[in-house]
DNA sequence: TCAAATTAATGACTATTAGTCATTTTATAG
DNA sequence: CTATAAAATGACTAATAGTCATTAATTTGA
């Protein structure tokens, strides 16, 4: 029975058409203005066709998220790679999440716009679930790269992998959506350089971290 | 012509009494379950007298985030009283803010709100202008007790204050709204202890500071 | 004191849009 | 070629932010 994997295989196709049309509708119109008539009209489909792939309006734009983190995820793993030691890691990753803020800044919306509510993230069959398991891994490469630090020496042995991964991520998003929400601001009325504000960032975290 | 003054009173009384009225339906229900019928209904009013002292529904929100940040502004400041030296200025008004998650969590909530959103800090009329304001003189009291902290000889004195206050600022909102979203989460999955999360992060940021 | 004028308040109404569901179209099977 | 199942449709409903012509209350000044 060929004919079920190949309903199966158009089912995810058109799935995937959607999400290319919503994401262009809400890149081009941001959230609350794109409506799901015009994510509908984008795709060539009906609204009510649009609800048989996506449980609400949400939900679509949580596969969207989904997709940010997937990239996220890739350029934090290529971060990782791209050095030895383990405090060089940590700082690579750090850098890497402002590469895709300012790279990415659609995608960086579409995770700013969640992350600020409360989701479920053990409600399976919405994309909620699959969310909260994507941004695990991505917790995971740098609870990785700290272990690889205090293996090889970079680190401080007493710090505790999990707690200094997750302080680590908290601070840096919240610097990276301090410039985004109030960068000009800071610029325009303290006379603060953005890139001096994200390097003494970089720089508290590695002199916190580093083994002398 | 005492009427005037009168007349302006009693305006600044009915606009006080909506945003009570207001704070009471949105803490309770959230902000997007909550109706501008609702608020009426709760403030005795027509929904029509709502619109005469407030814009939108946006900009009845943001008078309630304005509040929220008064509150924070007066608990930093007598964080920043309650230490002698520098550094324990800074890290007091960190905790302040920890605290103020904790005790004011309605509050908290309605400041993270507009802190994900694109906010035109300008546009005088509406309540975000004087919410720039304010956040600005809260930041103000940190970039304070940093100067403190490099006279009296307890904070290195290469840091500069404005960039370094920002860069605080933003890792301790980022921490706290990790642990405000994730918080949960973390612990579940990862076996991260919060206040083992809050700790490492004030103390990274202690390391990162102090004058040795 | 009272009529005109000003100010404040009202709530029925409009416009927008997320989400639904009875109906139609298309594809598969026997 | 017909019966069955799967997929798609779009007119419809419900909810709600925001408006505005009308009404009520207050002030003024003759």
């Amino acid at each position: 029975m060929g004919i079920a994997e190949r309903k199966e295989r158009e089912k995810e196709q058109r799935r995937n058409d959607i999400i290319d049309a919503a994401e262009r509708v809400f890149f081009e119109k941001g959230i609350s203005a794109a409506t799901m008539d015009d994510i509908a009209e984008e795709a060539e489909l009906s609204k009510g066709t649009i609800y048989l792939y996506f449980k609400s309006k949400e939900d679509l734009y949580l596969a969207i998220h989904f997709r940010g983190l997937g990239i996220l995820k890739k350029m934090f793993q290529e971060a990782e790679r791209s050095c030895e030691n383990g405090l060089d890691k940590v700082r690579a990753i750090g850098m890497a999440y402002y590469q895709f803020f300012k790279e990415q800044t659609d995608y960086y919306n579409a995770l700013l716009y969640y992350e600020s509510l409360d989701l479920d993230l053990r409600d399976t069959g919405s994309m909620a679930f699959e969310c909260g398991a994507k941004g695990d891994d991505t917790l995971d490469i740098l609870i990785e790269a700290i272990k690889t630090g205090i293996e090889d020496g970079s680190i401080r042995p007493d710090l505790d992998p999990g707690s200094t991964a997750a302080a680590l991520w908290g601070q840096t998003s919240g610097v990276i959506q301090l410039v985004h929400t109030k960068g000009e601001h800071l610029k325009q009325c303290h006379g603060i350089d953005i890139d001096d504000l994200l390097g003494y960032s970089f720089d508290m975290m590695r002199r916190a971290m580093e083994y002398k």
